[in-house]
DNA sequence: CTGTTAGCGCCTTCAT
DNA sequence: ATGAAGGCGCTAACAG
């Protein structure tokens, strides 16, 4: 305990304010039954001192910490060139829960739970938050049911199997089946394949759905399961794109399960000599940042990525607030025409 | 409050063991003094349980917090159509950061610094944490004083005013000198202006530096300051373009303080029917991810990223460890050749 | 309106 | 090797 950084205490402030700890806590928290002389004198004092209440006092003395822990998985693929890839996504999730908690008030602690390690992490950090943000996918169901007993948690773009939590998803089922509905009722597209993320994803699960209900609203042949899948990375839709191309016979489009897919996709097809979208026209699912950039733009189903994370903030904060039964909601998402499906939209 | 929530604590587990909490605590801690067999006792009831220790109070008793604090400028500007852009270099550092802290067993805090509140939120964060890794411009410089004084600091990007915190930074002079260096000497331009960022910027004006002196050993004649600057951002690149076309006659290169801006510039440039880089070569810095997937993709410098987060973590657990003095770390920097300042690097 | 007094859960000597 | 007791800084009843 080198510690140089001497912090003064509620009673340093009591004493030289000359009252007693209890009126300086009641200053803190701007409560009732304080003066207005006092309430100034005291602030003064704090000011002074540089006072800093302790939040690990204050969490121990049965208040909340103030903190609320955000987890997702640690997705990066070190196979991939450039780690870039799947961050942007969960990156603006979190920026949009950070800023709305600022707005109340509160930190935001984050944590990315490497493949295994899920469990540990997640009760470390249960112990520092007052509540938990959990993105699909990071922490092992049986985990995630022990843990959501212990504390109040809102669960992100997963299935309801779990009761007693908040869920709140986007709508990948409405979206999916908007891109779809694209292809096939505005382009006239005759084959539209579908190309899946991982099979225990519940967002691929929900677009494939919203697909399969566009085609049959169409009256088009509904498959079974997507065409092709793979793990939502960009090296994955570099490997199918691959095999599609050694088929011999291309699909005149095809709804990819999300943006990063779309882009390993678009890359390949179009470095073997593919027109996209003349030959080809793809589609993603998410509107990273990047998908504006490429050429041809991306056409994808734009995520609210910020409101998903500001909304988790809400939702945990009205359930901190003693609310009666967790909530289950979901956010619209927006069909985002670009040039790679065949429209001739400029983006800039 | 309304918990159902209810965590057992080591009065519980010692109680179900049938020891005292001192024992168990001492398990806590892997500390000698147990016995082979009660500690296997203990063990198991805290299995059993569920036990997790409590970080309010582990704080409270004169342990660390076991979090870090991570405070970055919210530089979002709602003028930019979207949000996305200035997102990209932070979280790459917040991600680097992320990761060396789990491996080292603590947790992260991140914080934005809405323009305004910089101080209020900075205490506040800070009586959370036992440390800060702050960025350059999201504290304003007389409050990072007081907090430097208050709680182990390492500043991020920023000149050393202060004394008694960590420095980490990048090499910019390094960097730019050798963009501007490449321009030059492989190139061959007959002129080379610098873009700069903000006149506050640390970064710019290191990365200013390091173009005077690359002109400088060049013979070349060396300007006073940038040819002229923006903020960094995607729109003040636009505009600055917007400013170079109606001057009537274009450099055939230009060194832009960082990536963002060299896009906007790009962005105007090309649709106004320049050719980039045959009339105008460009340069950034930063190599955001988007860099690579720009037509032309964009010569730039890239910054270590993921190393500055991970390092600035190091350098504080050194000096929670009980430093003597703080350091003062740079992280190199390398040209990442592209095509838009002429080269025909092919980034595939 | 103000002060007193218990704890909150854990760590840490100091005894045993 | 183990247990008992005090205290960390603060909040939350209670008394005055």
């Amino acid at each position: 305990m080198p510690s140089e950084f001497e912090k003064p205490t509620i009673y340093e402030v009591a004493e030289r304010a000359g009252v007693s700890i209890a009126s300086v806590s009641r200053v803190l928290q701007n409560k009732p039954g304080v003066s207005e002389a006092t309430r100034k004198m005291i602030t003064s004092v704090m000011q002074e001192l540089g006072y800093v209440p302790s939040n690990a006092a204050r969490g121990l003395a049965g208040c909340r910490a103030g903190i609320i822990g955000l987890i997702f998985p640690d997705l990066d693929d070190p196979s991939m060139e450039s780690g870039h890839e799947t961050l942007l996504y969960f990156d603006e999730i979190i920026r949009g829960a950070q800023r709305a908690a600022r707005q109340e008030g509160i930190a935001v602690l984050i944590a990315a739970t490497h493949s295994a390690s899920g469990r540990e992490l997640a009760l470390s950090i249960a112990s520092k938050v007052d509540g938990l943000v959990v993105m699909a996918r990071s922490v092992p169901e049986v985990d995630m049911r022990s843990l959501a007993t212990r504390i109040p948690t809102v669960l992100l773009a997963a299935d309801r199997h779990i009761s007693g939590v908040d869920y709140l998803i986007a709508d990948n089922e409405g979206g999916a089946a908007a891109v779809t509905r694209h292809l096939v009722e505005y382009h006239k597209y005759p084959t539209v394949k579908f190309i899946g993320g991982p099979s225990n994803s519940p967002d691929s699960r929900a677009r494939f759905r919203g697909y399969c209900k566009a085609l049959a609203l169409a009256n088009l042949e509904v498959p079974k399961s997507p065409w092709m899948a793979g793990d939502f990375t960009e090296a994955s839709g570099r490997r199918i794109a691959k095999v599609i191309l050694s088929k011999g016979s291309l699909p005149r489009s095809v709804v990819v399960g999300n943006d990063q897919m779309a882009f390993g996709m678009m890359k390949v097809l179009i470095s073997e000599g593919i027109k996209v979208p003349q030959e080809v026209a793809i589609t993603g699912f998410d509107d990273l940042p990047v998908a504006r950039y490429l050429q041809p733009g991306l056409t994808t189903v734009r995520q609210p990525m910020r409101q998903l994370g500001a909304e988790s903030i809400r939702l945990l904060l009205v359930r901190l607030g003693g609310a009666t039964s967790p909530q289950s909601v979901t956010l619209p998402t927006e069909l985002t025409l670009r040039q790679s499906c065949g429209c001739v939209n400029d983006d800039y």
